[in-house]
RNA sequence: GCACCGAUGGCGAAGUGGCUAACGCGCCGGUCUGCAAAACCGGUAUUCGUGGGUUCGACCCCCACUCGGUGCUCCA
């Protein structure tokens, strides 16, 4: 069975097939580092993160490059607010980014590219434009594309020319333009903006041109698969589109994969109306990055989510009940004596059939991950009766492994991810936003956790109860959860 | 205005032209436990936004409507 994945190129579910040496060469358009990332960022680096994961699973080797905005608007625009050199700004929010990519579990492309280190191999490309007259100066220096050149303009949104030239607004100071429709290749410089001198004349990369040119320095002029969040098909996708195969004449990307937007609580989310949350507001709140992550991963890819805190909190409680079975698979006798129930063997067997199908069926997460729960629910029952064998405790193992390959959730780096966000806050100054549950709990160390159950243990073996019980209730409070297993007891942070 | 997407239990959410409509969370009752927790069992939608149509048969196909959302502008 392929992996099939929807194209938003042709609108089809088509095979997702590398073209060369089985290794899926993919560009996804990274960050513009001018701020903390919020969620809605991350679900689209998440459902890539997925995307990669699952083309390994399945044998592919990846070649996936991602590029890092560090020249733009809002770049330059906050980098002077703050009177910071914007190479130091952008340092500053890029390092961020990745630490929260981190956080969530989402691996590093194997090849990151920075807009400034990359300015040669754009100029080369819109010198080439310029030279079939698909690129023009306009008077202030700056360069266009231009559109009329390239008839297959609107193809991947579907986007009627027509349409949008009477219904959209123009930029009205942009006049220099031969078509209001022209974009940007190429911005003059202007005092106070950072700027390169080069062939094309003083100044700075457009945005798209940017993508164009390290996409296809790194992965040649023709690759299988472009990702992005849905609002980048038009006009940042379609731009790259023309820029790129205008350059080149071969297609660009075959394959493209847009990630739907996220609402929060119902919305769009937005700062005016109070539902914007990066990353790290919703640590320092004392969310769990491995609740956030499943949370963002529930919902389909295609389809629109919304965040909700409910929803964190309902996550958090499925990934506990995952991590206690895998735990618990973990340490199991499997019982070689027992006579194995068939109808176990095929379940999982039939389950970890069904996770694949899902996840290769346009990347259905919701559906793996109930494939996983059905083997949860019939792995615990034969624990409880002590008849699972070595050999479906084994089955069981390997579908855990699959399935956190991809999601990424079983093993607990949670407080590790909260310790970090929270000593940022503190040295930014922010120390009011983090949620006072969260101090206690970080208050108490493994090593008290452990000497105060050691006291409990002693109690108990004396049946003090009440001394017990007093012990449980405020390492409750604090934010501990006793177990008491037939294997002693186990404990863990909520 | 033009274009597009969605509407499934208390909440999130999958799904198929015809078996009891997955799965998770929550809630109620039970088993286990010193008590809890964890785990398990049972109960939680005769029903898939509304109206009409196609069909032997529709939640799934078609039409209309209502509601919600998105794009057309910087935005993941």
């Amino acid at each position: 069975m392929d992996l099939e994945l929807f194209n938003t190129l042709g609108g089809r579910t088509e095979p997702l097939v590398p073209a060369l040496d089985n290794t899926l060469r993919m560009y996804c358009c990274g960050p513009t580092v001018y701020d903390y990332g919020h969620i809605g960022n991350f679900r689209t680096f998440l459902h890539v993160d997925v995307l990669r994961r699952y083309a390994r699973l399945r044998g592919m080797a990846l070649k996936h490059v991602m590029n890092i905005t560090d020249v733009d608007d809002k770049i330059i625009r906050n980098a002077n607010a703050a009177g910071t050199p914007i190479h130091e700004y952008t340092a500053k929010f890029a390092r961020a980014f990745f630490e929260d990519m981190d956080a969530l579990g989402v691996e590093r492309p194997e090849i990151v590219a920075r807009a400034t280190e990359n300015i040669p191999e754009m100029t080369r490309l819109i010198e080439r434009l310029a030279s079939e007259d698909i690129a023009y100066r306009a008077e202030d220096g700056s360069w266009y594309f231009r559109i009329a050149k390239f008839p297959d303009y609107g193809k991947l949104s579907g986007k009627d020319l027509e349409g949008i030239e009477d219904g959209a607004r123009v930029d009205v100071d942009e006049y220099e333009k031969d078509h209001a429709r022209d974009f940007a290749l190429w911005k003059a410089c202007k005092a106070g903006e950072a700027s390169w001198d080069t062939p094309l004349g003083c100044g700075r990369p457009g945005w798209h041109i940017e993508c164009s040119a390290m996409a296809m320095k790194h992965l040649g002029p023709s690759f299988d698969l472009h990702a992005g969040g849905e609002d980048l098909m038009f006009p940042h996708h379609e731009n790259e589109i023309a820029q790129s195969e205008s350059a080149s004449h071969v297609p660009f990307a075959r394959h493209w994969f847009h990630v739907r937007f996220l609402l929060v609580e119902g919305k769009k989310m937005s700062k005016s109306e109070g539902n914007f949350y990066t990353l790290r507001d919703l640590l320092l709140k004392g969310y769990r990055a491995s609740a956030i992550r499943f949370l963002l991963l529930s919902v389909p890819y295609r389809h629109q989510m919304n965040f909700t805190f409910d929803g964190l909190t309902e996550s958090a409680n499925a990934i506990e009940r995952l991590r206690t079975f895998a735990r618990r698979i973990e340490t199991a006798r499997a019982d070689t004596s027992a006579h194995a129930d068939g109808a176990l063997s095929t379940l999982i067997e039939e389950k970890h059939r069904t996770f694949h199908a899902a996840l290769s069926n346009d990347l259905n997460t919701a559906e793996a991950r109930a494939s996983v729960f059905d083997v949860v629910r019939a792995g615990n029952i034969a624990m409880d009766n002590a008849t699972i064998s070595p050999e479906q405790r084994t089955a069981v193992q390997q579908l855990l492994q699959d399935f956190d390959t991809v999601f990424a959730v079983l093993t607990d780096r949670d407080a590790e991810s909260t310790r970090h966000a929270v000593e940022w806050a503190k040295s930014e100054g922010r120390d009011a936003e983090i949620a006072s549950e969260l101090l206690t709990t970080l208050s108490l160390s493994s090593e008290q956790i452990e000497a105060l159950i050691g006291e409990r243990n002693e109690a108990r073996r004396r049946r003090n109860f009440a001394r017990a019980d007093e012990i449980r209730k405020d390492l409750m409070e604090k934010g501990v959860i006793l177990e008491d297993g037939k294997e002693g007891v186990s404990w863990k942070r909520k």
